[in-house]
DNA sequence: CTGAAAGCGCTAACAC
DNA sequence: GTGTTAGCGCTTTCAG
């Protein structure tokens, strides 16, 4: 951690009174309405006064009092984007795919973060609305009481994402996370591995891996397969978690053939320790994580994963939400199910 | 990519229109001012009144107006972040610095992405501004001119992060990219890499890499070496870009000895290439990236890198804010220098 | 095409 | 302790 050598300097603030309208008014000399409608490119004006009240504004360096407006005209052109996480790798993808769709609209994201915690998913939601965004986009799909109460009680759209299993409170963009861990088991199993173990984030936390959990032991069960080891971390490197996991796993198990991690990071460092060790992928041992994230196009194995839509989810989810606002009592889709798919890359298919 | 599958439900709104102080007003038969009082814990309130106000105001589902308040009181709890990208793994970091600081205090943290476009910026701060936040930190210390003067026009703290070679609109919070990359210069000058190759982001789009270039340039010219290749990229997945940037190159420059990466990720990759080709790192050849990301826990080697001091910086840039806020006139320091530390790791050193 | 009046929902400042 | 009054800076609405 780097220390600190400081400069001091006294630095005092120009008590400067922000701008208003009423300035660029009496700048231009023409009407606060006349301003607000040039401002805004609103009805009539003439090309002299807009040009006139344009030149004012800007000379002035004017930025319009968005509070004001808002609470004027009763519209706030936010849409709130309530995840569990940043640092997580899926969720700036998703991010991506809502920005590019809300460009070409007149609503911005607002993001608010929750750490996987409800007590903060909660208060988060609370000042959000308290800012009453024209919409909500809200991972998962299993919230508090209070959380669904305010949801509801809104008024606005509401699109819960990544997720679909489970009742949404308005309507739902994702992908079913038990579907996807059944695939997987099927494929595990039709692969002729047997002796499987399992790697994932502690589960209270993340419902969506749980779900994936359980469909794999579901599809694994049909084909007469128990899931052999388990093990559940939280925290830390994820990369560096994958290696520790199963080093320890395979201490614990060494008859493992196959390994499925709930996420791509810990699969990755999974892969790593494995290829250190000489191991034979996939004959001896296979692989599969989850998330299609980019980075594993620079591994030394392609690893076998599902990818989640996390960019088709975002678009789907700010189109929902901007569909809604445009026509409220339009007939839409509640659920919207997207389907990953599976690559079975170079760990999952024995040769 | 998944294709949908939809179930038709009509979904129609009730007409709700949200609540207002004046109905807790009512339904507590308590004035609209105590109700005031009591949601914000301010002044005096009598503990029966407070408690028949809460429990009216929990019951209607009451969420408080913040538009409405913020522009009645003129005060805007939110601090404006502004950066360039989310899915770098290095500013998550910084916000995580941020949010912690926040937490402690009124302030809310609202970001903003530019992805490193000048005009992007301009668009990004003009919105931001125009809710009037208490302050702003933003990344990097070049900005448009335009950019610049809505800053000193705001009137408000404004914290310039990461980088501090520079003249900061109001104050800074960083490391000298300039110096670190002088650092990993001597380093590699020292441990005696005579035939450097460089490989990072395309510069114009990102100062900080480049002041690290022209740092490194710089020491390794002292030693009297010259870089002998580089190469940038743009996009993509960076661990990726990292292989087949390392595989171009050694091709085109076999003798190099040493490869310095504008960023860890791309240094991985370039790692993990070179050990699939059984090329002895670091005798044969050295490696070094830049963040200090956690990530690189995971690696078959540990990778020489330099601390950015993400975290670090995120929190100080907060905590001045925070204090400005407090002591507008208070004395404080123009620019806060952190230093980071080099990690030999195992790429740096010949053994 | 332009302007005047009336609020949006809340809080500051002052009475009681 | 509690209530009253007047705005915050803008937009809506309606008149010219």
């Amino acid at each position: 951690m780097g220390q600190s050598k400081n400069r001091k300097h006294a630095v005092t603030q120009p008590p400067k009174r922000p701008l208003t309208l009423r300035d660029v008014s009496e700048a231009s000399g023409v009407s606060e309405m006349t301003v607000s409608r040039v401002l805004r490119n609103r009805g009539d004006v003439s090309q002299t006064t807009r040009e006139r009240v344009l030149r004012a504004a800007k000379r002035l360096g004017y930025v319009p009092n968005k509070i004001a407006g808002a609470l004027a005209s009763q519209r706030v052109n936010l849409v709130g984007v309530i995840i569990p996480s940043l640092s997580n790798m899926v969720f700036p993808d998703v991010m991506t795919g809502i920005s590019q769709v809300l460009e070409d609209t007149e609503l911005q994201p607002v993001v608010g973060v929750t750490d996987y915690i409800p007590e903060k998913e909660e208060k988060v939601l609370y000042e959000m609305l308290s800012w009453r965004p024209s919409g909500v986009i809200i991972a998962g799909i299993e919230h508090s009481d209070a959380s669904r109460a305010m949801l509801e009680a809104s008024g606005i759209p509401v699109v819960e994402i990544m997720d679909i299993d489970g009742q949404p409170v308005d309507c739902a963009v994702g992908i079913s996370h038990r579907r996807a861990g059944r695939m997987m088991g099927q494929a595990i199993a039709e692969a002729g591995f047997r002796r499987i173990g399992f790697m994932g984030t502690k589960m209270p936390l993340d419902h969506r891996a749980r779900k994936r959990f359980e469909g794999l032991t579901g599809a694994l069960a049909k084909a007469g397969i128990e899931v052999a080891d388990q093990e559940f971390y939280s925290g830390g490197s994820a990369l560096a978690k994958g290696r520790e996991m199963t080093a320890a796993m395979l201490d614990r198990t060494p008859d493992l053939d196959f390994l499925y991690y709930s996420n791509d990071m810990i699969a990755a460092g999974g892969l790593l320790y494995l290829l250190d060790k000489g191991i034979d992928i996939p004959n001896q041992i296979g692989l599969a994580g989850f998330n299609g994230v980019e980075l594993l196009n620079g591994l030394p194995r392609q690893l076998a994963t599902m990818d989640a839509c996390r960019f088709e989810i975002g678009r789907k989810a700010a189109e929902l939400v901007s569909q809604r606002l445009a026509a409220p009592d339009a007939s839409i889709d509640k659920v919207i199910e997207l389907f990953p798919t599976l690559s079975y890359g170079e760990t999952l298919r024995r040769t």
